[in-house]
This record gives C-alpha cells, sequence and structure tokens, in this order.
DNA sequence: CTGAAAGCGCTTACAG
DNA sequence: CTGAAAGCGCTTACAG
C-alpha cells in the first residue's frame, strides 16, 4: 500500500482520475514488459519464479485488474456462457437460475445472465438475444419461452444453443425440459384415482404459456381416458384467470376436483375458495404444478415437483460438452420427469353433490 | 436470405465455419466503408439514408451482430452495469434481482448479473467481482453480503458502486438498505402487544447474515424496552439451526412465543412444531421477516413486509445518476422501511402456562 | 456525408 | 525464459 507508482493516492483515491490502468503499467512497475505481465496474468508456464512474483506484486500494489474485452477480444475467445433468463421472480425461474449458476460454476464455465421480463414480448427479447450475442459468448442457454426457434435460428451455427426448460418443438435446437406430459398425466391419474368423476381444468393458452398449456393438456387427455367428465377453462397469462369460474363450477357442485397447470394459480384459487367459504378438499379439490414453492408442504399443496436441479446439470454439462467438441454430433433432445406431491387438497369427493 | 457474401450456405449452416462476421463483411457486401457500417451501427446522424438502408439489408442479411467487446474497447466505455447477487433460490433475493432488471431497464441500462452461491464465501465472490471489473462496467451494485467492503475498497474510486439490501457500515459505500432495525422493532412490539412476557427469539450470528442479526438484535431490544423475558437461542446459517431448542421451549412452556429473523426460519419452526404436535398460535405464537414467500397469505404467517421494489427503483435511479455525475456528492445511504403483516401465527398467549 | 488511419488493451506467434 | 511487433474488431478525430 506505499508509493503508488502512477501518482495516484491511497486511501481516498482521485475520482475520475483513476484514469484505466493498463498492462503497461503494471509493466512499468514490474520492470518487465506487457508481455511477461500477460503471461503471469493468464497464469502460463514458461515465466521465472521472479518475474511471476514482480507482476503480482506490482498488479497488486495498483488494484489491477485484466481488461476482459481487450482479452478476449485479442484471444478471440471467451469462456463466458450467455444465459437469457425469464423472470426470476417465479420461483421456478429463480430456482433454476440459481441451479444454472451452481452447475456452470462446478464445470468451471462464467454465466452471464439477461433477464427478460414478462410484459415486453419480441423486441426486448431480441435486444437482450442479440447484445448476448455481441459479447461473442462461448454458448447460449435459452429458459424463456418469450424467444422464438426462428429468432436463434441465425445464431445457431455460430455456437451451441440450448433451450432449458421449454419443450422445442422444432427438433433442431437442443433442449432439455420437462417432461409436461408425464407431470399432466400423472397429476390426472392422482386426482382420477381420488374418485372424482367430474373435473375443471385450467387449461392456458398456447401462446401464454407453452408448458402450461401441455401440461393442462395432458391433464385432459388423461382424465378422459380414465372416463372423467371435464370442464375446460381456457384461461391467459393472468393468475388469476378462470379463477371465478372454477369457484362457480365447484360452489354449484358442478365440478369436485380443479386441476391447475401451476402452483401459483393454484394459490389463486385457493384464496378464492377460502374467501367463498369453500372448503378444501371436503368441498372441493385442488391440485397444481411446479411444486417449488417454499411453504407447500405446510399449505398441504397437491401438486408436481419438477426436477429443476436435475434439469439445471443436464443443461450445463451438454453445453460443456458442445463448446469442447468441434463437430457437433446430433441435437441433444431430453425430457426430464419429476415426481407427484400428494397433499391435503386432494381427497375423494363429498357425496353430498347432486 | 440469398446470396451470402462469404459464401455461407444458408439453412444447414456449416458450423465452425462461421468464422466471425466482422464490420467488413459487411462493409463489403453493403460497398461502404468500415467507418459507415460503424456510424449506421451506432445510429449516428450523419449518414445518408441510401448508406443506412445498404448497410442494414447486408447486415440483416449476413446476420451481423457487432462485436461488442470490440465496440466498447474502442469506444471506452460501456452503459453496463454489473450486479453482483447472492443465491436467487432465496426468494427475497429473486425478487431483488427482478426488480432491479426492471428497474435497469427503465432507466435504459444494461445489467450483466453473476450470482455467487453460499457454500463458496470469499474466493469465488472475489473472483466475480474481478471479472466483473474486469468487464469495465460502468457501475457495480453488490446484493451480498458474501463481499468486504474491504474487498470493494480498490475499486471505490474507479466506478460507482452501491450495496443494495444490505446495512452498509462503513458510511464510505454508496448503500440503500432495508431498515432491519424498524423490522425487528414493529415485530416485537406486534408480539409484545399481544401480551407475551416470555419470548425466544432467534439470533443469527452476525458473521452469517448480517440483516438477520441486526433483525433479532432490534427485536430483543425491543422486547426488553417492554419488559419482556427474552431467551436468544443463537443460529448459524442452516435454517434448521435452533429449532429443536426453541420447540422446547415452547413445549415446556417456557416460552409462549418464538420470534425468527427470517421467513424461511419461520416456516422450519412451524414444520417441527406441526411435528411436535403442538398448535399455532393456541400453543405458541411464531412470527417471521421478509413477507415475499408466495403463499405466505394462506399460511396465515405473522412477518414484515420487506420493500424489495423500492429498494431496487432506488437503487437504480441512484445509481444512474452517479455514472452520468461527473464530480461524485456525497455517499448515499438510505434506509427503507416495509410493513408488519400480521397473521394468524400471532395470538395472545394461553393461560394454561405454568 | 464519407473514408483512411490511428488507437483501444490485450494475446500470440516469432525471434532471441 | 523474455520481448518487439502484428493483430483482434471496433470507434473516432481528421481530412476531404
Amino acid at each position: 500500500m506505499t508509493g503508488p507508482v502512477d501518482g495516484r493516492a491511497e486511501g481516498a483515491a482521485p475520482p475520475g482520475a483513476a484514469g484505466d490502468l493498463t498492462m503497461e503499467d503494471v509493466a512499468a512497475a514490474a520492470g518487465v514488459s506487457r508481455t511477461s505481465v500477460s503471461r503471469v496474468m493468464l497464469g502460463q508456464k514458461k515465466v521465472s519464479e521472479e518475474t511471476r512474483r514482480k507482476v503480482f506484486a506490482a498488479a497488486e500494489r495498483l488494484g489491477y485488474v485484466p481488461n476482459v474485452l481487450a482479452s478476449e477480444l485479442a484471444s478471440r475467445g471467451t469462456s463466458t456462457i450467455g444465459l437469457l433468463l425469464r423472470d426470476a421472480a417465479n420461483p421456478a425461474y429463480g430456482l433454476l437460475f440459481t441451479q444454472l449458476q451452481e452447475a456452470a460454476h462446478a464445470a468451471d464455465l462464467t454465466l452471464v445472465s439477461m433477464t427478460i421480463t414478462a410484459d415486453d414480448r419480441g423486441r426486448r427479447q431480441v435486444a437482450s438475444l442479440h447484445r448476448l450475442m455481441g459479447m461473442r459468448v462461448a454458448g447460449l442457454i435459452v429458459a424463456t419461452g418469450g424467444v422464438t426457434s426462428e429468432q436463434l435460428e441465425p445464431f445457431r451455427a455460430r455456437i451451441p444453443i440450448m433451450r432449458a426448460g421449454r419443450p422445442e418443438t422444432t427438433d433442431v435446437i437442443h433442449a432439455v425440459s420437462y417432461d409436461e406430459q408425464h407431470a399432466g398425466r400423472t397429476l390426472a391419474d392422482h386426482v382420477a384415482a381420488a374418485r372424482h368423476r367430474d373435473v375443471a381444468v385450467l387449461v392456458t393458452a398456447e401462446s401464454e404459456s407453452f408448458p402450461e398449456y401441455v401440461r393442462a393438456t395432458a391433464m385432459a387427455a388423461a382424465l378422459a381416458g380414465h372416463g372423467v367428465r371435464i370442464i375446460p377453462v381456457p384461461v391467459r397469462s393472468d393468475p388469476r384467470d378462470g379463477v371465478g369460474e372454477v369457484v362457480s363450477l365447484a360452489r354449484e357442485g358442478r365440478v369436485t376436483a380443479i386441476m391447475c397447470p401451476s402452483d401459483y394459480r393454484q394459490l389463486e384459487v385457493l384464496r378464492a375458495l377460502a374467501a367463498a367459504g369453500l372448503s378444501v378438499p371436503r368441498d372441493v379439490s385442488v391440485s397444481g404444478c411446479d411444486g417449488v414453492l417454499w411453504g407447500a408442504d405446510l399449505l398441504g399443496l397437491t401438486t408436481y415437483r419438477i426436477p429443476v436441479e436435475q434439469l439445471a446439470a443436464r443443461t450445463v454439462s451438454h453445453m460443456a460438452r458442445l463448446i469442447a467438441e468441434d463437430t457437433p454430433a446430433g441435437v441433444v433432445s431430453e425430457r426430464l420427469a419429476g415426481a407427484l406431491v400428494p397433499g391435503r387438497t386432494v381427497g375423494p369427493p363429498s357425496n353430498e353433490e347432486s
């Protein structure tokens, strides 16, 4: 902490004066060439112990941090991989985000992420996508449905791109996703096994949330297979959509169970049911999907736990391989199944129904 | 989509062959100079409509995306601001993350974030910090206690650095934080008002979570002010720490209320209480803190909602100002208060106690 | 309005 | 083991 070479004072350092420390500065301070500084910073072998020591000392003293922009530009390579994420406020995405970070770290890959908020479909997503591509990331993980396969198309040949969490339909882009079919089917089997014969299913529009759409559709199909009468209630993104309707159906005794394609929706239904004075599961059973909510067990939610951790690990390991590989083999396409989480919100139908 | 200038085929584009599209390529394709392409891409005024059109057409056709590394290196400037985040699996941090993204977007700032997982204090945090500094971000938002003020010190003079969400003690780094004192006090007042006279308080070690430590300490102080007898139970990071102990205290009738410095801990306590056959709030009252859990209302949690949205907005607006400012004015230091969320987990003490 | 040229801060063969 | 020099893909005065 003594004798700053460049005249910058320690302690209350002059604001803008910081200029920008350069390898040149470190080289001068250490009394070696720029090349040597570079070698040391890159941790290359062929450097004498003495040089290494001098360089580290100088760098430390000056508070030098290599400019990664210049570094990556010169070496035309990042090990950084980009992540396009959807609103992390959604617990499932927040968890996925964390898990991806951890997996990436374990694989010694750095993740740089940009989030996209739902309220702005299209333009903003693409801007973020371009920004990430502009950073010349080594690979891209797309964990949002907001970016279409067509928008990814132009970059497919440049770097490995993987969808994470969303069923990919094109079969030309790598994807590891949740087995939403299995989720829907499993939940439906559970409800049918509880002997419900009249069930309302919230069906999210395909364009609003593809995963929810697939789940709901699978639920309906499985229920039908069990000979259950279904009342589909189409909904959009808003988790309160259709809630009033299913509550009415329950109150009128037209259904004994309500199946939701996500836990947020399930929570909304539970709230509305409570407000309407209906008891769960006595008056009506309710199920959701996701299983990542914090107090879900205390609430006794009946749901399906999606394998977030596994998905993150698989995504990253595939990505690592794709980056390392010279010739891309086939297209990755994995579907990961989770498991039913039986709760207290599903029980047998009461017999008081009409 | 016709006649790729560089011989790259459309459709199933040759993998590695992508080389890297350069401004030069676009210039050639458009029949103008590199300078003109640059001007167009930067959206500068002094370019003829014709040139602009040709450049855009060529860029579009080739699928060109400017290399931001080179761009920022040459212009020595990013508008990108770095975010050092703590494990986003924690709902409070996940929400903060999203809100920061939104606020940044509204302020036309790009956020690039790196997450740090709790299991690796120190080294990894610093590595991420350095990486972000290496990217020469225009500013840095630190939303994790894992990085100390000393570690930030060397960079304080280079770019604006702001703590978000953590009470900063040094008074030399900008910070906008939650008013944890207010949180603790408010909750304690609520519990005392319910006439509890013997209360267990989970007190997180200062080194494990400073915010929780401050909350808990404030709770204890406020309770003491009300003449309440306190049994402090020291805990570490693990949310299950101390849970067994407070449950025993409750079972033995030595306390009629348990105050937790976070909602995760509250959930753990509720689980353990249920497992022990104790009823809440009949046998014992419980409170938490954070208020960001999804089904908190359904659970009837008694908690304190921290103003995440407001914190994100303030942080970003200060950051935007600091970046724009030539001469840094004073040190930002804001504390934001939230509000009590009364729930069903706190009630008057039963009179059956010893 | 347009271009040739220098420079941003690094890395990397290439010679010592 | 060490350095001088060219080059990474852009931007930006500077002259037209």
